[in-house]
DNA sequence: ATTGTAATTGCAAATCTTTGCATATTATAC
DNA sequence: GTATAATATGCAAAGATTTGCAATTACAAT
């Protein structure tokens, strides 16, 4: 039988994962329940994902972008990009400023995980 | 004889562009100077540049990420991603903003090229 | 149930990008 | 200038992602 919904599988990969995902590690993921998936179907379940909002997509500075699920409570993260560490940000801040350009342009913004980069204090010591 | 610099010949194709282009976009341009230069010298200058904060590279939406040469006078953009206009924003605004969060967290903002994603209002319109 | 339509999937091929490694270039130290 | 080390480049191969197209599935209408 043919998977019904590789949708649903890709759904619980990213639930069962605390951190974001490239599309590659998605798919191989999703290859263990559904051995005889093509790649392609699941790059392009992950475009359609991102395009209904129900995940988003971001550079954050690896070697792919990565994705993750959207929840209610969104949230943001500032990288270094000499170490590597994160933080995350939880919405209020993001959105006073995301309310503002919104007000402002009249556009709706849609960006629901911003990624923002600098340098760590420990590396800025570093320096 | 070999190329000298690759680098200024990517200057170049970035100064003489309004747009922002991708990797291959870039190397097409470069081949038509340097015929015989290498995708892979060409992928790899732009990391290094991108590297050096001499030029940004982000997802505006497209098909691939893009790149853009930095100048003293950063910018930054809003795009609707039914339509694909695009907003350009003086550095101003967000840089109030990407201040107030470096004075939170510590953190030395490296980002000079956000671009947020929205509906603007033509195609709110339109729903 | 049957039909018709739109969306999803697999497959193969094409395209784009990255990587390993040898060579060539550039910079630095002596 | 010569030797030494660090960086940049080309080439070939591998890897990742996208695309075209035909077949399958899901959904709605009859
Ligand atoms: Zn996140
Ligand atoms: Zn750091
Ligand atoms: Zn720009
Ligand atoms: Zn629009």
């Amino acid at each position: 039988m043919r998977s019904s919904s590789i949708t649903n599988t890709i759904f619980k990969v990213l639930e069962g994962q605390e951190d974001h995902l490239t599309a590659k590690e998605i798919y191989e993921k999703v290859k263990v329940t559904l051995s005889a998936v093509d790649p392609s179907t699941v790059y392009r379940s992950l475009e359609r994902m991102v395009h209904q909002g129900q995940v988003s997509v971001s550079d954050m500075g690896g070697p792919a972008v990565v994705y993750e699920r959207v929840t209610r409570d969104p949230h943001h993260h500032l990288v270094c990009e000499k170490c590597g560490k994160k933080l995350t940000f939880k919405d209020g801040q993001i959105s006073d400023f995301l309310g503002q350009v919104q007000k402002e342009t009249g556009f709706q913004i849609t960006t629901n995980h911003l990624v923002l980069f600098g340098v760590c204090p420990d590396c800025q010591k570093k320096n």
